[in-house]
RNA sequence: GGCAGGUUGUCCGAGCGGCCAAUGGAAACGGACUGUAAAUCCGUCGCGAGAGCUACGAAGGUUCGAAUCCUUCACCUGCCA
């Protein structure tokens, strides 16, 4: 059995950590237990948080304890961004974005059996302090000179907007959260994203301050492609977990999507495959890069850890179906019945023009978008390249009587449904 | 409370009475284009078929004409109290 450590920074997961050595040391003695905490900044996680569910899985599976928080009044106050103040959400909407984040954590995580994971809210132990108890006995633990030199503070220190009290209080409660997590759980060890750093050494410091306990953090890297950009965007939009927010199709077309210069390392943090397979599909994609058997192996396993097998099964044969390389009058009528279920799309009627139907359909936002389109050769009918603006959806389109595929671009299709 | 500066399209950021649907970057999208990859080049990038309409923090006003001038309000920043 490999070290667990080792396993993390292998799969390319352990961007800083404090004494890396006593680190390592701790969780080879015996389980440790560890938090990490997701704060309700949205309906849904999303595509970053998951690189922290997986770092959680792996240390569970490793035997240590898992406690998975989620931030009830960090949430309340908002995490400072270098770039500008949060907007305030209300109470009621935090609360329900944090009821609906619990029930999305729950099938990363073994919550029954000996070393269960725990789920907590940090509101349960932040809204009984008072104002004077929380500024004598946290505040008096931290030095503003240090706060002020974090990355984000410092970041908007400098910039025209400023920062809010509120947010700049940010770094001591979740520093606090460790401190309680410590007391109440033995919780050694935190982890979260690269830009959390800062937040984490402060719990740290806060531990060692009150209660002279030496415990530790670490984070993991913040995952870019080869131009230096974040992943976790499609199209200008976050990947989300949820699937009302990201379609399972959409999500594991974005996984299909990923760049050849970023597949293993992608494969490595999201996958559970081992250094044999995963270099065997590293080897595979330097030597016949276009089959794209690395990208179609990590959308598969991926698409199963968030969406499950069966949802995975249909948006693969879907992608299959669409992406093939057959005419798509000549699938048959349930496979392309099932392939466009997949697709978005809307109820379009016999005589429609392709212009509105590719404005009803969302593939554009605006019948002046839609006619650029066309103009640009990007659009198309059942992959037949639309060469006119006025062109029409005729009966014969609807392949199988019941559905025209439309399409912009090489990769946005949606399906036109006969109402 | 006083004084000064700011608020422009997805973001950054010019414009400071007509030539402004608004320069320039970035992002995004499409094509060439293969591999549902990257890079590169070219194109597109408020709504509307068009007339036109809506947009430069909000509401009023001046003017033939306002993102640009005036008034009030809101918010942000800095200095002073």
């Amino acid at each position: 059995m490999t070290d667990i450590f080792d396993e993390l920074q292998w799969r390319g997961l352990v961007a800083q950590s404090t004494d890396e050595a006593a680190l390592r040391q701790a969780l080879s003695d015996g389980p440790v237990t560890l938090y990490c905490g997701f704060d309700p900044t949205a309906p849904s996680l999303h595509f970053g948080n998951l690189v922290q569910l997986v770092v959680l899985r792996l240390l569970q599976r490793a035997g240590h304890r898992v406690i998975c928080l989620v931030g009830g009044s960090t949430g309340l106050i908002g995490d400072p961004r270098p770039t500008s103040e949060r907007v305030l959400k209300t109470k009621e909407t935090t609360a329900d974005w944090v009821s609906r984040i619990q029930q999305q954590v729950q099938p990363f995580l073994d919550f029954e059996g000996e070393n269960a994971a725990v789920l907590v809210n940090n509101l349960d132990w932040t809204a009984p302090i008072s104002a004077l108890d929380f500024l004598r006995d946290i505040g008096k633990h931290f030095r503003v000179n240090q706060m002020v030199r974090k990355d984000a503070v410092a970041a908007r220190l400098e910039s025209q907007e400023g920062i809010s009290y509120t947010e700049f209080s940010y770094q001591i409660l979740q520093a606090l959260d460790f401190l309680q997590l410590y007391r109440d759980h033995g919780c050694t060890l935190q982890t979260g994203g690269a830009d959390q750093w800062g937040n984490l050494t402060a719990g740290v410091d806060l531990v060692h301050r009150a209660d002279g306990a030496a415990v530790h953090c670490f984070t993991t890297p913040l995952l870019t492609d080869a131009a230096g950009t974040k992943f976790g965007k499609s199209e200008g939009n976050a990947v989300w977990l949820s699937p009302e927010m990201t379609s399972p199709y959409a999500f594991y077309q974005y996984w299909v999507g990923v760049e050849d210069a970023s597949v293993v390392k992608l494969l490595k943090v999201f996958t559970d495959r081992s250094r044999d397979e995963i270099e065997l599909l590293a080897r595979q994609v330097a030597e016949e890069p276009f089959r794209r058997t690395a990208q179609r192996a990590l959308a598969s396993d991926v698409t199963t850890l968030v969406h499950g097998a069966t949802a995975t099964a249909a948006v693969q044969a879907a992608s299959e179906a669409l992406f093939g390389k057959g005419d798509l009058a000549r699938l048959d009528a349930r496979t392309l019945a099932d392939a466009t279920a997949e697709l978005p799309g809307a109820a379009v009627p016999v005589g429609t023009s392709v212009v509105d139907a590719l404005v009803a359909v969302g593939l554009v936002d605006s019948r002046n978008a839609a006619r650029r389109a066309i103009a640009d050769g990007g659009a198309s009918v059942n992959n037949v390249r639309i060469g006119d603006a006025d062109q029409v959806l005729v009966e014969a389109d609807f392949l199988g009587g019941a559905v025209a595929v439309l399409k912009r671009g090489r990769r946005n299709l949606a399906a036109a449904r006969r109402p």
